[in-house]
Formats: C-alpha cells, sequence, structure tokens
RNA sequence: GGGUCGUUAACUCAGCUGGUAGAGUAUCUGACUUUUAAUCAGAGAGUCGCGCGUUCGAGCCGCGCACGACCCA
C-alpha cells in the first residue's frame, strides 16, 4: 500500500463504516432551500446566543472546509458557492444514531444541513442542525488549511483542488466571466451582432503564426484550427451584417510563457463605415467602462505599478513612439538605409527580403513597447507589416491601424479594413513570396477571400483584443495560466506512474 | 533553444562540514456540549523527483534525465 493510500484507506473504511450505518454516501435527495450568503444579513438583530425569533428552518449544502470536534458537539465551517457560514452540531439535538455517524465526517465533505438560525456566545452567526444528510463523501484530504496551496504547478494542474482553497483564484475566475458579460453587453448595446466562424479552416489565416494541424477523414483533406477569424468575420461584412464579434478561442503552435498558452481567447469585431479611429474611441470607452465596474475605478494597479486607465488615453505614430521614447533621430527614421543599418547595429536579424518598414516594427518592439506603461495607442503601422489593413490616403507605405499597449503588452490591434481586391490579391501574393524559410507557417492565398471581396466589403473597422491579457489586467495576475482555468502543461509524469492514482493494484 | 533556481510526509516548509529523516497543519486514538489556526495527551505516516557515478557511507557532492518557476531568444 503506496503512502498516499494511508489517508485514502483511512478515508474508505470510514466510508465503509458510514455505510454500514445505513448513510447513503452519495445521496442525491438534499435540495438546499437557502444559500448561505442570503443568511448572513439575518444576524444583524441577533444578539450573541439568541435564536431567531421565527424559529424559521433553513438548509444549506456545501463543502466542509474546518471542524472543531468536541466530546459532544461540534462546528464545522460550511462553504457554498455564495460564502462561507458556521454549523453547530450537538448531541442532544441529533440524537446518539445520527451523532454517532456524524463522527465520521470529514474536512472536504460536501453535507447538507438543515436547523435553525442562532448567534454563539461569541456573536458568530451559526446553524443549529436539526437534520444533517451526507451527499460526497471526500476520501482525499485538502491542502493545509492556512498556508492553502501556493505550489502553482498543482494549481494549475488541479485546478479543482486550487478552487476549492484558493478563495483569491475563484475571485479572478468569476472577474474572468464578469469580463466576458460585460463585452458582449457593451458590444449588443451597439449593435453587433455576435457570430460564430469555423475553428476548423482550409487554410489558416488572418495573421502570421504556426497552425495547429488535423486531418478530415470523410473529406480527405487537412484543416487547420484557426489561428484568427478575421478574413470569416469580413466576409459576414461582405454578406451585409454590418456590425458583427465573436469571442472565441484561437490556436498558435508556438512556444508557451506567461504571455502566451497555444489556445487562447480573442474578440474580434467589425464595423462597416467605421474607421481605426472609431476604434480608438470605442476600446477607451469599452475598456476603461469595464474596468471600472469590475474594479470600482479607473485607477489600478498591475504587479505593482500604477496604471491609469482613465480616457482620453496617449496616441503616438510609431515613428514618434521611436523618436519620444527611444530616442531615435527623425533623420535616421526618414532613411529607409539608416533605419535597416540601425537596426542591424542593434542586433536585430532580419530576413533577407524585410525592408525597412520591418525593422522599424522591430525596433519599435525592441525599444519602446515594454516602456508604454499607460495605455498607448501607436498608429501608423509600416504597411509592409500590415497585409490586411488600408494603406493611409497620405502616405501609402503606412496604414490606418493602432496596436493598443497597456503595461508594456500588446492588448489590441485593429485597422481600416483593406477592402480594394486587387491590392489584397498583390498582398497576399507578396506576403506568399516573401515566406521565410519557416515551413511551419502556412501562407497559402485564400483565393475565396479574395473573391468575396470582389463582391465589394463596405469600408469598415475591426479590432481584435486578446481576452487573457486583458482579464490579467484587469485582475493583477501575473501569469496566462492564472486566468486560464486549464492552462497547457506538459503531462503529469506522476500520475503516468500511477502514484496519484487511485487504483488498489498498486 | 540558452541561463538561473526549485522538486524532502497529504499540505506548508526545515535539514549544519557527507554519518541511517524533522516541525507545524492534516490524519488516527483518548479527554472535552459555544469553538473559530479550539485545547490537552499519545500514535501512525517518507522510493528525500528519476537514473548513473564518486565515497566505507549521499537528502546533501558530480553527471544525465523529467517536471515546474523566472529571465533571455
Amino acid at each position: 500500500m503506496s503512502e498516499e493510500n494511508q489517508t485514502l484507506a483511512q478515508r474508505k473504511e470510514k466510508a465503509e463504516s458510514l455505510a454500514q450505518l445505513g448513510v447513503n454516501l452519495y445521496s442525491n435527495t438534499f435540495k438546499p432551500a437557502n444559500a448561505i450568503e442570503e443568511l448572513l444579513p439575518k444576524a444583524e438583530n441577533l444578539e450573541p446566543q439568541e435564536k431567531e425569533a421565527s424559529g424559521a428552518s433553513y438548509s444549506i449544502a456545501g463543502r466542509i472546509m474546518a471542524m472543531r470536534k468536541f466530546g459532544k458537539a461540534a462546528f464545522c465551517s460550511i462553504t457554498d458557492k455564495t460564502g462561507q457560514i458556521q454549523i453547530y452540531i450537538k448531541k442532544d439535538i441529533l440524537g446518539d444514531e445520527i451523532f454517532e455517524t456524524f463522527k465520521k465526517w470529514d474536512i472536504g465533505d460536501i453535507v447538507g444541513i438543515q436547523g435553525i438560525l442562532f448567534k454563539t456566545k461569541v456573536g458568530e452567526l451559526s446553524i443549529q442542525a436539526r437534520e444533517i444528510t451526507m451527499i460526497s463523501k471526500s476520501l482525499r484530504p485538502l491542502p493545509d488549511k492556512w498556508h492553502g496551496l501556493t505550489d502553482v504547478e498543482t494549481r494549475y494542474r488541479q485546478r479543482y483542488v486550487d478552487l476549492i482553497v484558493t478563495p483569491e483564484s475563484r475571485e479572478i475566475f468569476k472577474k474572468r466571466v464578469q469580463i466576458i458579460h460585460l463585452i458582449r453587453e457593451y458590444l449588443n448595446n451597439h449593435d453587433f451582432m455576435e457570430v460564430e466562424t469555423p475553428m476548423m479552416q482550409p487554410i489558416p489565416g488572418g495573421a502570421t503564426a504556426k497552425p495547429f494541424q488535423t486531418y478530415h477523414n470523410a473529406l480527405d483533406m487537412d484543416l487547420y484550427l484557426r489561428i484568427a477569424p478575421e478574413l470569416y468575420l469580413k466576409r459576414l461584412l461582405v454578406g451585409g451584417f454590418e456590425r458583427v464579434f465573436e469571442i472565441n478561442r484561437n490556436f498558435r503552435n508556438e512556444g508557451l510563457s506567461t504571455r502566451h498558452n497555444p489556445e487562447f481567447t480573442m474578440l474580434e469585431f467589425y464595423q462597416a463605415y467605421a474607421t481605426y479611429e472609431d476604434l480608438i474611441t470605442l476600446t477607451e470607452e469599452m475598456i476603461s467602462g469595464i474596468c471600472e465596474k469590475v474594479n470600482g475605478s479607473m485607477h489600478i494597479s498591475y504587479q505593482g505599478t500604477e496604471v491609469d486607465l482613465t480616457p482620453p488615453w496617449t496616441k503616438m505614430t510609431m515613428d514618434e513612439a521611436l523618436m519620444q521614447v527611444a530616442g531615435i533621430d527623425a533623420e535616421i527614421l526618414a532613411d529607409d538605409e539608416k533605419v535597416m543599418a540601425l537596426a542591424a547595429k542593434k542586433g536585430i536579424q532580419l530576413e533577407k527580403q524585410a525592408g525597412p518598414g520591418k525593422a522599424k516594427t522591430e525596433l519599435f518592439e525592441l525599444e519602446v513597447e515594454e516602456k508604454l506603461i499607460n495605455p498607448t495607442f501607436i498608429t501608423s503601422y509600416p504597411t509592409e507589416v500590415s497585409p490586411l489593413a488600408r494603406r493611409n490616403e497620405q502616405d501609402p507605405s503606412v496604414t490606418d491601424r493602432f496596436e493598443l499597449f497597456i503595461t508594456g503588452r500588446e492588448l489590441a490591434n485593429a485597422f481600416s479594413e483593406l477592402n480594394d481586391p486587387m491590392d489584397q490579391l498583390q498582398r497576399f501574393e507578396k506576403q506568399i513570396n516573401d515566406r521565410g524559410d519557416d515551413d511551419e507557417i502556412h501562407p497559402e492565398l485564400d483565393r475565396d477571400y479574395v473573391r468575396a471581396l470582389e463582391y465589394g466589403m463596405p469600408s469598415a473597422a475591426g479590432e481584435g483584443i486578446g481576452i487573457d491579457r486583458l482579464v490579467m489586467l484587469l485582475t493583477d495576475a501575473p501569469s496566462i495560466r492564472d486566468v486560464i482555468l486549464f492552462p497547457h502543461l506538459k503531462p503529469e509524469t506522476r500520475l503516468q506512474d500511477g502514484k496519484g492514482d487511485t487504483s488498489d493494484a498498486s
């Protein structure tokens, strides 16, 4: 018998003896009539040791988080999704037989309690149990009640345990739901229509990234998990849906880090007859409004850094940012060769076909990005790095595009959409010709998308916002794994060896 | 891919110069009918991540591997 099974064995013994006493260990008939949260205000008018005058009966269900046992009485802390309350168990009230079954209860069990409300002599609202029900017997011990679960690996691998014992973790995921709900509400109120477009695409487009590949047997064809929904959402603009959005998963077959998970949640939205400047206003309003609703203020702290989300936010062109933040001379930026030379001097390695636009973008990422703490829109991205964005009317070497940076991280990317099918076709062709030696990136000409544009797409602007990064910002989470319920990790060798298994065979 | 750090009881962690493994919580037994990190007395619990090496002797030293964290690309 392995060491871990010692506790398991003790609990299984308890479970067996409870069963012999006639207790159903996994009863499914108990229906709690009350949420713990709604009982707590009833304590206001009670004096210590006073019972609620009405003598009303309440019933709750939840997990036992702590127990303080005496010989013939006990207190248990019970948690449900709304809060925590103390129950008082007394042998006199329950009777000898029921009290015997209570003695086999453990921290971690899920139980149902029916009883009356009273305040203890130290003034804590409690339920004096009249009837008790075992709903689910727990066989594994919970982590240390005082220190909790600090090992991040276990928190990610066994999120269910993390959620049981780490209130902060529960709060982050509740906030995540709230944030996504508020985004939907905002966009619905602005007449956007939520749609679903393919997750499996024959040509993975809309971004440059390595896709996950899969195979469809019946059609005998390769498919790719999408790296972006962009090209499908814009087909809907062609179709006449003038405001669309999608909140869903993208998949990129690249490295993992505190800011990257292979599957991540993206908001993309497209608005006909709008420009990227309209989206600047929309973005400021939506994100600052959500922050205020979720955090009660537009001033937040992210990992010790103060951030002010009060609009309006700073706007700069990429050239301005390179001059003002990185201190690069205007003279250099105006000269393609000098830009290339500077990038080389900074140790940036560029592909052969890369031009000054790519060099500027790389310089920006190296010298500017991490310094943009308060929200900053960077505009006028080089056309070279923006294959789907509309060229600027005055200066066709740049596009009508912005990226939004907060706490040094890219949070959003938006542009006025390119709707000229001829220009789009040429840029796709250039993109494919310029493909690097990286075979895993999959540039293939999406001829159907060009055909769609040939039918006529209205002028429009579109934006993508990384939901996980937004949630990180608004919940002060240091790692993307803190805001994704089940982040990807390498397989756990321990379980494969059978050590964490419940099997009795070991 | 590179570097640094980590992996010891279910949980949180100690473990000296290399000499057969410790605490608190949790668990078990006993006492205890208003406690709240309950208290008191006692007990059980470990393949020291895995493997190889050095050594009379390795949790500790060396090499390799696995997993994780952080930084860099």
